[in-house]
Formats: C-alpha cells, structure tokens, sequence
DNA sequence: TTATTTTAAGACAAATAACTCTTAAATAGA
DNA sequence: TCTATTTAAGAGTTATTTGTCTTAAAATAA
C-alpha cells in the first residue's frame, strides 16, 4: 500500500475541507458521516494536521474545523508528509540503510527515477485546485458513489 | 512503504539466488546469515515463492532452495505481485473501491501515470539482470557494505 | 449557572504485519 | 539403521496499525 490508512483519510477530508468556503468550521462529525470515515479516528489525524498547522479548529456549538492559509496552499506531498513521515520519498525500496548514490542497491537509480514521478506528481498538486476540480467534474470522494460536494 | 518487509526480504533473496551459478541449491541459513534475514522468515517468504514455482527446494544435507527457469525470467513486478499481491497497481490511491476512468477521484489520472512509472520500472528487470548488474558493480544487498557477491 | 455541543486526549481493543519457536518430513551419509 | 542436516508446516509471540470508547475541556445559549 503507497499510503497509510490514516494518509488517506486525511487527504480526503483536507479535500472536503478545501472545498468548503474559506473560514466556514466544518463539524468533523458530519464531515466523517459524509466520507464514511469513523469519527474518532479522523478526529485523531486532524488533531495532528491541526498541531503542524494545516488545519485550525473551533471547539463548542457551531465549532468544527478548517484549513488554515497554509492548509489551503499546501500539496498532497507535504500532506502525505506530515501524516506518513518522508520515508517513501527518502528510503531505499530495498529497505537497506546506506544505500545511495554512492553504494546503491541493485535498483537504486531506477527506483529513483520512479520515485521522482510520485513525488512530482504529489508535489504538483495542491488543496484547492483539487478541492475545484472535484466539484466543477463531481469527483469521488467517499466509496459509494452519491458524494454531496454541496 | 511501498513494499511489504515480506516483499523485500524476498527481493533481495531472489537476487542473492540469482548471482549464484544456475542449478545449484543455497542453503537457506547461509543466504538468511549473508543478508541478515531471520532464517525463519525468510523460510516462510521462501516456500510461498516455492509454491508459485519461481523457486524448488530440496531437503536434506546439502539440501537448499534454486531459481526454476520461470524464477531466473521472472521481472521484479512479477516477484511483488507473488508476495504483496496486485492491490499496489490496480487500486484507488485514495483507497476508494469504484474509483475509475468512468467515476474517479481527484488524484485518479496523475496517480495512473506515476503508477505506470513504478509498474514499468519493475516490469523491465529480470532477476537475471540484476544479478549480472549487481555482481559486476558490487552493488548492496545488505544494510553494511560488507556483502559478498561471490 | 446549567445543559448542550463540540473538539482534545488518552486508554483500550481488534486486526494485521512481522517475527520466533517447535515439531515433522525428507534426504544423505556413516 | 541411525544420526545429522535441511526444508515444511504451523502454532505462538510481539509490534504496529487501525479503530473504539470514555472522560475532559472549551464554548454557546437558555
């Protein structure tokens, strides 16, 4: 699996975030009825988006949470990031402490070259332009298909 | 990660096996010592291959484990599959099941195409070549630099 | 002030991945 | 035949990830 469970689910709700109107708190219950995420365990993830400061939230009735400046301008990769660690993009593929350019593993090059396109393509893209995308083509964003990007 | 412990330890084994002359059977303790894998584990990792018909073992003394001819052609797409299974190359990124060309999620058309990226990489290397590369470069197959190819 | 709604925090539990250990079966050689 | 060596098989353990539950803290409004 490219992504953790808990990377997916905080990408997913950063999207749903990112397409809420800017400095709306979005209750994470009914965001995680939505996404058909359970509740506690997305709390937990953006708890921790919140403590890096892609997110800030509002406690009490009417709270919820949303994007900050830099939530909104942030890429899939400091996302993946923050919530995986850097390990995909900086590790071996063969697991081996060491290896690099200088006394690479048998596909180190080629493994770097894949990477780059991952990481690239991760990097290329940012909250809101998904976020704009996914409700001008009413993209997926939970399982069933009946996703309310309203 | 990107591939499983499982997938990487049978990588690297598969490689060693490779470097080694045709029709020969190595030992799984010496291989486990050489590539600082717990024997046990590996052994299981082993007899899954086994099983697939990339490898045929032999007990006994003087007993081991050997590449069949499908195991020396196989490309290292094949080996991930046989171990992590397909999910890595035919699943939503997102983890969304109807994920799709006619119903996709945001990330679904760059995601194919860096996926493409590592799927190709994989598919064009034979264990084979590898271990020709690896032999000739001295290239690491194990977390010191003390590996010997011979 | 009191009740209600919401996130925060952390303990707990279940599922999976990673690893270990024991015993069985096959083979070779003394 | 007997013993040693090796893989096979499967039970058992540990660590990590994933998911649940309970209580606390903050905020609102009656």
């Amino acid at each position: 699996m490219l992504l953790s469970k808990s990377c997916v689910y905080g990408l997913r709700a950063s999207i749903y975030l990112a397409s809420k109107s800017e400095g709306e708190f979005i209750s994470i219950k009914g965001m995680s009825a939505n996404l058909e995420i359970s509740f506690h365990f997305l709390t937990k993830i953006l708890q921790q988006l919140t403590a890096e400061a892609f997110m800030e939230s509002y406690k009490g009735p009417n709270g919820g949470i949303r994007l900050t400046k830099k939530g909104r301008e942030a890429t899939l990769l400091d996302m993946v990031i923050a919530i995986d660690g850097p390990e995909l993009f900086t590790q071996c593929a063969l697991g081996l402490p060491g290896c690099g350019s200088e006394t690479p593993c048998p596909i180190h090059e080629s493994w770097v070259v894949a990477r780059a396109s991952i990481q690239g393509m991760l990097d290329r893209t940012t909250l809101d332009q998904l976020a704009k995308e996914g409700k001008e083509n009413k993209f997926r964003l939970m399982a069933g298909g009946n996703f309310n990007w309203n």
